[in-house]
Parts: structure tokens; sequence; C-alpha cells
DNA sequence: ATCGGAAGGACCC
DNA sequence: TTCCAGGGTCCTTCCATC
């Protein structure tokens, strides 16, 4: 029987380590066979291979010299990031264990002794302990979840519960470090080198805590890294009552790595010593370096790397057939280089919603779920306010075929005539002109091109943390976002601006609202409410769940609203006293509390494309 | 040579 | 018996244009 590695267990998450990795292939394999998505996956692996030998036959061209010639440059170009190597930071990487599932863990208690994933029966976010070692894990779907382990409690994902107990867990971490990096929910980057030259300053009570939560007896950590990290974990767990695991090192592909180690509940440090990282880095399967996916994985396996050191013993072919972005990315993996600065997002840089539904060829059908999906975007759009250029509509048939189109608006819009327009055009264009075009699975609508409009200037400084780079950038914009509004043959949103403020000012008024009364009756006629204390401003709250999310995005805003400013009240610049008295004025708009986390790339973008990801065709 | 639009793909959480 | 998400980011290629 055919097969197809790109369906293999991913056994490079922790937990995994023991596994009859053979037998779980097999019953993925054979839970999976003859499926549509089974028959793309063995397209992709077989377009993978036939590019894989044109790169072998590539090779085998190469002569002993050339090849010897490609080596010696590699060295030099080694050599050139060692003198660059920066070994004075200390960077700790914070991950939670099996986060999602944790909460609910927690939430209750009889799921810590059963096998349990977070998320849908479609697609699981995580799983505790007690599933991975049936092979349960993230991004798998359910039905094959259960195949592994036919006694899994599936338990649905909620997002607002995560955000809760992320947030609390961000707000230790920013205390030391407080242009720390998040990474989704739950992860974080926080460079300790600054907090640790004044640790030492630190009064014994100030780095006590205490044992358990409501109990006297205390805990005094020391002032090394190794103990500060330890405080760190700690605090987390008191507040969450979920563990964290560390990992320090001098930069943040090395902590990120180092954090995997000690997995679950553990942390460990990388001595910052290039000997010591070097041999740390080597022995490393290639497929923990965040980076390398399956297909990656796939075409290195190739030429026989396996591991991170076999990336240096094949430089010089290395070298000759990669790209000079991918050569670069692989020499600075193997030599133990990351980066030693947490950047972040200033802005977004797409917005999109897409769904899964049953396979459909129903036009109306289509375009009617068309025009939803470009509603909530645009929704999105607004209440963020911000401006698009750019409309993508994505499409995938029932074989898992996925394919884009994308339409450049002549101006920058948020009006939902214009893009719900375009997109439909869009998609009624595949619709009408590929008659063989089998049915749909998935539709999604993204926009892209991103600005704010010019009169929130303040509120995207509000949202960058920390503004090193922001300043210019929003200059640049300001420049030209109203103006280029309607040079355009779309004049159809007159008016979308009065909307825009009503809907402002009922966002408003809402969250006030809400926040000053003390019994929310956020429903009154519907049968189908429930009550249920908020988790962030302790209020009961009486509606239908999506009343009661809807006040907890509202609240859970509010608090990191409130949480940002005190923070920017310590700091003492002139530009950052600026910020903040614009920011007390907007400071009652709330945004969706996710884009709060978007503010970090964990891999950043450098300029010159160094360290950038890579692509496709190695 | 360069720019930017459009499409596709890899990867991450 | 059924049967693999949704939010993103970045990169490359192709093609048209200057």
């Amino acid at each position: 029987m055919s097969r197809t590695t790109f369906l293999n267990v991913d056994d490079t998450k922790a937990g995994m380590e023991d596994l009859d990795k053979e037998k779980i292939n097999k019953l993925i394999q054979e839970a999976s066979k003859n499926s549509k998505f089974f028959k793309q996956q063995q397209r992709r692996e077989e377009e993978n291979r036939r590019r894989i030998e044109v790169k072998l036959s590539k090779i085998k061209s190469f002569s002993t010299f050339q090849i010897e010639q490609a080596e010696k440059s590699a060295d030099r170009y080694l050599n050139q990031l060692d003198k660059t190597r920066d070994l004075s930071r200390i960077f700790c990487h914070i991950d939670m264990d099996a986060f999602y599932a944790s909460v609910e863990m927690r939430e209750n208690p009889a799921l810590q002794h059963v096998p349990m994933a977070v998320g849908g029966e479609g697609m699981l976010s995580t799983s505790n302990y007690l599933a991975r070692q049936f092979g349960v894990r993230a991004a798998m779907p359910g039905f094959i979840a259960r195949h592994l382990c036919p006694n899994l409690v599936i338990v649905p994902c909620d997002f607002n519960k995560y955000r809760v107990d992320s947030s609390k867990v961000m707000k230790i971490i920013s205390e030391y470090d407080e242009n720390y990096g998040s990474c989704g929910l739950d992860e974080a980057f926080a460079d300790l080198t600054n907090h640790l030259q004044k640790r030492s300053t630190l009064s014994e009570e100030q780095r006590t805590f205490p044992k358990e939560e409501n109990s006297t007896e205390i805990i005094t950590f020391g002032i090394t890294a190794e103990e500060t990290v330890q405080e760190i974990r700690h605090r987390i767990y008191l507040a969450t009552r979920i563990t964290a695991s560390a990992g320090m090192a001098c930069n943040m592909r090395l902590a990120k790595l180092c954090s995997d180690i000690n997995k679950p509940n553990g942390q460990y440090q990388l001595e910052s010593n290039v000997n010591v990282i070097l041999n740390f880095i080597r022995n490393l399967p290639i497929r923990k370096i965040k980076g390398i996916g399956k297909v990656t994985a796939l075409h290195l396996e190739s030429l026989q790397i396996q591991t991170v050191n076999d990336i240096y013993l094949k430089r010089g072919i290395l070298k000759l057939i990669e790209y000079p972005s991918t050569f670069d990315f692989l020499m600075r993996v193997c030599n133990g280089c990351g980066s030693t600065t947490i950047e972040h997002d200033d802005l977004q840089k797409s917005i999109g919603h897409e769904t899964t539904f049953n396979g459909t060829s129903d036009s109306l059908q289509l375009i009617s779920l068309c025009r939803d999906l470009a509603k909530k975007t645009v929704d999105e759009l607004i209440s963020d306010r911000i401006l698009c250029k750019r409309v993508t509509l994505k499409i995938k048939t029932v074989n898992f075929e996925i394919l884009t189109r994308s339409k450049t608006l002549s101006s920058y819009t948020d009006s939902l005539n214009i893009i719900t327009d375009k997109v439909i055009t869009l998609l009624k264009h595949e619709l009408d002109q590929d008659l063989e075009l089998p049915a749909l699975r998935l539709m999604g609508v993204r926009v892209s091109d991103l600005k704010m409009k010019s009169s929130d200037l303040p509120i995207l400084q509000f949202f960058s943390k920390k503004s090193t780079t922001t300043t210019t950038t929003i200059n640049e914009n300001t420049h030209d976002i109203i103006e280029d509004i309607d040079d355009d043959d779309d004049d159809d949103d007159e008016g979308e601006e009065e909307n825009l403020n009503e809907e402002f000012l009922s966002i408003e008024n809402q969250y006030n609202e809400d926040c000053n009364s003390k019994l929310i009756h956020i429903d009154d006629e519907n049968s189908n409410t429930s009550t249920t204390t908020c988790p962030v401003c302790q209020k009961m709250l009486l509606g239908d769940n999506d009343k009661i999310n809807k006040h907890i995005d509202l609240c859970l805003n509010g608090e990191m609203i409130r949480t940002t400013i005190k923070e920017q009240d310590q700091q003492t610049s002139p530009q950052t006293n600026y910020n903040k008295r614009i920011n007390l004025t907007q400071s009652k708009v709330t945004p969706p509390a996710k884009r709060q986390k978007r503010k970090f790339n964990t891999t950043p973008q450098q300029t010159n494309g160094i360290d950038n990801y890579f692509s496709k065709h190695i």
C-alpha cells in the first residue's frame, strides 16, 4: 500500500518521545486511506520528491573542486557569523505546558486523569500529556485521534478563558522585561539582561513569594538567572495554577530550543559559551528548529541531513544549491546564532476569516457565504479603524486544492459595499469561468495592504507596546491616508463615516455601561440565557453565551488598556507622556483583544533579509 | 533592472 | 458509515512595465 510521510505523527513535540511511532503511523494511515485529504498529501509529497530528484541530479553535476570551494566559502561565512556573535545577553523563553488543556483540567479536575484534547471534532488544538502517550496531538483531526485513543475526551476551545490566563502570565513576564514579546497566548520571550543587573540590588522581600496561594510559608529566590526564572515560573503557577517551562540562552532561537528540554514544568539554561552552544545544537534533529517544517525536512533529509550538525557537514552542497537566504538561515542555525532583539509588529498585515463546510457547488449558497465572510472581515476593519487596499478570496475544493484570487483596489477603503462587491466578483469569476471546478469545502476572505485611519495615529502608537520604529512608519502613513480615499470610481460609500462614528460611540457606551453596572443584564428576553461571573471584572453576567463572551472581550480589552496605561505611566520619556495623554482620551475604544497578542513576531524580519523565513524551492 | 500585482506555498501557533 | 481548522506571516515566481 502506498503511504505518505506527510501524515506521520509529528514526534518533535514534548511528551512524545517514547511512542511506538510505527504503530501510530500505521493507525493514522489506516484511518486516512482513500480519503481525499490523503490523496492530496500524496500528491504534495510526490511533487516534492520530483523537485528533490532535480536537485539531486544537479548535485551530481558538481565537481569535487566546486564543492570544496563552496565549502571554503561557507567557512568564511561562518567565521563572519562568529564575529557578530553576541553572548552578552540572556533571553528567556517561557512556554506554558499544554496550555489550553491545562486550563481545562484546572477547571475540571476530572479531566486530569483521562486522555483529553481541546478543540473541535474536526481539529484538535492541543492535548494533555496522557493523550500524547497515544500519539494524540495538536493539529490532528478528532476522528484520527479517536482511532489512536478510543477513550479520548474532547472539550471545545474557549479562548476567552485562555486569554484571561494568558494576560496574567504576560503581566508577570512584563515585570522582568517590559519589552517582552508574546507569541500566541502561551509563549513569550523576555530579555532578562537588565533585570539581572538590577536584581542584586533588590531586597530579599522583593524576591520572596508565598509558597502556596494562601499559605504563610514563603520562598525566597536568589539572584541568578536560574533562580529568576524559577521565580517567574513559580509566580505563573501561583497566578494560574498552570505550569510553565522555560529556556534561557544568549539568543532567542537557543532559548526556545532550551524551553523544550525539560518540558513539562522544567527549565534549562544554556551556558553562553561557544563550545557549549555548538555542542548543544549539533545533535538536535532538524525538525526541532523553528522554520523547518515537513517539506523542508524532506528536502534536507534527501541530502542525508538529519541533525543540525549534518547541516554543517553538508555546507558546501547547501551553498551551491540553496537560495542565499535559505543558506544564510541554515548557517545561522548550525552556528547557534539567533536574534538578540525583541521586535514588535507595528501593525497587522492582514485580516481575514475563513470557514470550512460540507462540499457544495451551489452558487447562491457560496455567494451568500462569501457575503457573510466579507461582512465579518469589514466589521473588524471598521471596529479597529483600519483601511485596506487589497482583498483576497480563498477557496478550497473538496479535493483539498487551494486557490486564491486577489484584487488591489484603487484606493484605501473600509466600505462594506466596495469590499463585498470585489470579493464576490472574484468568486463569480471562478464559478462562471471554471465549469470543471469541483465542489468547494472552504471559503475565506482576507484584506491586506492595511493602514490606520489617520485620525487614529495615537492608537497605532498605543498598540505597539514600545515604538522604536513606529514613529517613522506612522509619519509615512499619515501623509496619504485621507487624500486618496476618493480618487475612485466607487462612490457608493457616502455616509460611511457617520455610521462608523455611531458604531464607535455605541461600543464606547456599551463598555461604560458594562463596567458601571453592578449586575449586568446583557439579555432580558432570551430564553436561552445563563448566568456566569466575568473572570475579569467579577460581575455577574446574565445572557446567552454570545453576549457573555462579548462582555468578557470588552472587559478584557479594558483591563489590558488599563494595564498598558499603567505601564506607560511608569515610564517618563516625553514621547510616552504625549502618547499617554492621547491614549487616555481614546482608551474606551476597544478593539478586539486578539489584536493585542499580535504585537510580536518570533522570527523578526530584518531589512537585509537575514534570518527570514525561507521557502519551498530548496 | 525593477516594481508591484497576482498566485502559490511553507510554516507557525 | 463519516473523516483533516483558522488565524496569520513571509517568500518565490511569473508577468507586465519602465
